[in-house]
DNA sequence: CGTTAGCTTGAATACCTTCAAAGTAGGTGG
DNA sequence: CCACCTACTTTGAAGGTATTCAAGCTAACG
């Protein structure tokens, strides 16, 4: 008798076994709101904040919240991996993000009061939690914060608009080097090498993110480590040319190309949006 | 000679409210704080509010903001149909979503304080402007108010992560048919014919919002026409089998198929999120 | 040290794009 | 009013890119 299952398990979620009650103590326990606008990057003047804000551990596997559950809380990530995923009309995972250091998740379940994703742990992690009634209340002494909540839940439209356009004009290649070179990006910002480090998620979890199957992103990192710009081992990764990797833009399928005669005409004959007034 | 869009126009703008002496004044001029919820659909309780938002007409062809514009206000579509576009790496125009009656756009300037996104309209429009800092004040008396903003913004994050993931993951005639489900389903919230309707977009805008060339587009109506599902005549459409078009998931290109077994598996096993306390 | 999940690579095929050409519709100026 | 122009649409044929299926390989964990 194969255990299948149970095989597939471990994979994803290893030690899930919680000892009950008490949850890891561990880390840090508590950031001051202060501490958490800078974690989001959001310059913020504060006057004296008393406000505490709770940390969560979650190890490798483990959920941080699962799709349907009633929302209640914003999360952020102070330390390790996730990602974030949907499952479509049929039973299909798709990665929607992979968030760490600094990034704002769970915004989708506040228009429905339940999340529509669901958010795992790719390594042990250290996770800020932000109960949404938290926040409405201190946006009310703080209304810098509000402003800045638009703003942070602005940035992630923008993101996945970006993303959107990606997936659907830019070829395999072009997809996956964007994906490292936003990779390195985010390492450098976070104070680690940008040229040197390892994938926490799997081919499979890359190509459900940039809508390849996990056998084109091997293949197209198999082709880059070819041409020189970058090594790959397994989820080890050295970028070697990362200019190289930041203007490869094979130009998609090609498709929609503006002419410039009918952008110049538009220009030209539209109006000036009026003045705003209130 | 009337043209098809115009026929629909005429119910959604009568032109014959002309106010005498006032030129290119038809319409209505100022909407109210519960109009403008009411129109968002968002279920807000309000206080007398004496705030009039004003509206703003367009021409087809005309910008209602464009790209690097310093941002100032929201914008919510009181009637009319209009695209929103990016321009990407090299200068292609990327549709990122045609808003129509009660939708907000413009939040993407919140974040950088200027638009990322440019709009335009494709018929004739009635726009409410939404002068951010008045959104902003009302939102520190009306607090429901920045609740149900929260709300609307995470509603546009969910529809542009749900965007993202079918274009990863559905083939060409699973988008159209999504497409068109969609597009027959805001008319019906409008109170025009959910079977019967013409697009207001080319077809080349319709293949850039979904990622596929206009000829594949062109191809895949002409396909569902054979078939009997709608029937196309350039921008008319008939809409004969909703429940075909919206069951039809050519099982994409395939790729991640999240085993039943294991996703039961880990729903059992894993952690239920912790309980959260502030 | 065996088992298993994850990764790599090959070969065949399907799907979508590309390039090309002809047809349709609406608007403009003669 | 008609002819023409332009923009949009349709359809065909060829080709390329990514998927699919399959098999062997690697590395980690117990």
């Amino acid at each position: 008798m194969l255990t299948t299952h149970a095989n597939e398990l471990s994979a994803l979620s290893p030690q899930n076994l919680r000892p009950a009650g008490v949850p890891q103590r561990y880390g840090k326990l508590w950031s001051s709101l202060k501490e958490v606008c800078d974690l989001l990057r959001i310059p913020v003047q504060l006057a004296a904040d008393e406000h505490q804000f709770q940390h969560v551990q979650f190890k490798t596997g483990q959920r941080i919240h699962t799709i349907g559950q009633p929302f209640d809380a914003l999360y952020i990530v102070n330390s390790g991996f996730l990602k974030t995923v949907m499952i479509d009309d049929f039973g299909n995972e798709q990665v929607l993000s992979f968030p760490m250091k600094g990034d704002l998740f769970g915004i989708d379940g506040i228009h429905s009061k339940q999340y529509t994703t669901e958010t795992v742990a790719l390594t042990s992690c250290d996770v800020i939690l932000l109960p949404f009634r938290t926040l409405s209340l201190l946006s009310r002494t703080h209304s810098e914060l509000e402003v800045a909540l638009y703003g942070v839940m602005s940035r992630e439209l923008v993101r996945e608009q970006t993303m959107a356009g990606a997936l659907g004009s830019l070829g395999a290649e072009a997809r996956i080097a964007r994906f490292l070179v936003q990779l390195a990006q985010r390492f450098t910002d976070m104070g680690y090498s940008g040229t040197q480090f390892n994938l926490r998620m799997t081919r499979q979890e890359i190509g459900s993110y940039l809508g390849l199957t996990l056998e084109t992103v091997s293949r197209t990192f198999s082709a880059f480590n070819t041409m020189g710009l970058v090594s790959v081992d397994q989820r080890a990764i050295v970028i070697h040319d990362l200019k190289a990797l930041s203007t490869l833009r094979r130009l998609a399928p090609a498709q929609h190309r503006v002419k410039a005669k009918k952008a110049l005409a538009e220009a030209r004959s539209s109006d000036t949006p009026p003045s705003l007034a209130a």
